[in-house]
DNA sequence: TAAAATTATTTGCATTTTGCAAGTATATAG
DNA sequence: CTATATACTTGCAAAATGCAAATAATTTTA
């Protein structure tokens, strides 16, 4: 058993210092990071609800909501209240938000394709692949990947 | 050109929530995740001064610079200064910030093992190879991964 | 070699972020 | 209908953040 945690470490926090530096090159300091975290999942999911997110990103609730104010300040993001049951708000990017969010995730996508493209082609499905192969297996642990509480 | 930062994303947000939760089974909440980033990295690295730590981390050195207080101040670290130049602060772990750092790496690789253990040796090999490789990549990389400003 | 510029770290703020406890509002169960 | 649960918001008070400025120790340079 290698320590398999020092390259994930290392992976991530490359990973988060890449994203950081995007967010800030693609639209200023409109954005933190954990807002651009907060307009990705959004931007995945379907009608998603306020706790959808949080419980995603597994952010506390009521840090969630207030950063999902800020960003609706902003303009970033539309709350809906749900058709059938008034207690659930459903989020939304509105035009501009979804601009930020296209504007990181090309940047972002640039970025990590210039690091891939050191590599040969068959490296590069390899690399993939295999992240594909571990997220599903997180996706499958019960024990691990739960966000906290 | 598919679309390579939802991967990474991903795989980047289980494995923050993944540490989050050793670093609190662990040790309680007597160290905070970026605190654990801190104590990893300078075990990690051999004398590292004060800066290199920051910068490896994408820190603030303000921030970076209240944080190892904190830390000091709960005995897991350790200030030195520097033979040769009064200038620079070397820091090391204490016996008790070394058991910390332990007990949270031992944690977070159980955790990766039993995630891998799902897959065949084939493949869990090729996970850790490619992401050996994505590392080496992104360390190649001159554009990117390096800490803001 | 003395003044100027550079480097490493710390401190003073003011702002932002965080999370627990408690509150409000809506929906569901008994 | 009352009681309980769910979704979200607000009131704090503590922690984290980062810029500007301070301090202290080297180097550079004129």
């Amino acid at each position: 058993m290698e320590n398999v945690r020092n390259m994930f470490q290392i992976m991530s926090r490359n990973f988060g210092l890449l994203s950081e530096q995007c967010c800030d090159s693609c639209c200023g300091q409109e954005v933190s990071l954990v807002q651009s975290h907060i307009l990705y999942e959004i931007n995945r999911q379907h009608n998603p609800s306020m706790q959808d997110i949080a419980v995603a990103l597994g952010m506390d609730i009521t840090t969630f909501s207030r950063q999902v104010k800020t960003l609706a300040d902003k303009g970033f993001i539309k709350k809906s209240p749900h058709p059938s049951d008034q207690r659930i708000t459903i989020l939304s990017l509105t035009p501009e938000g979804l601009t930020v969010e296209n504007a990181i995730n090309l940047t972002v996508n640039t970025q990590l394709n210039g690091v891939l493209s050191t590599m040969s082609e068959f490296e590069r499905e390899t690399v993939l692949r295999s992240i594909q192969l571990f997220n599903d297996a997180m996706q499958r642990s019960a024990t691990c990947c739960v966000p906290p509480k």
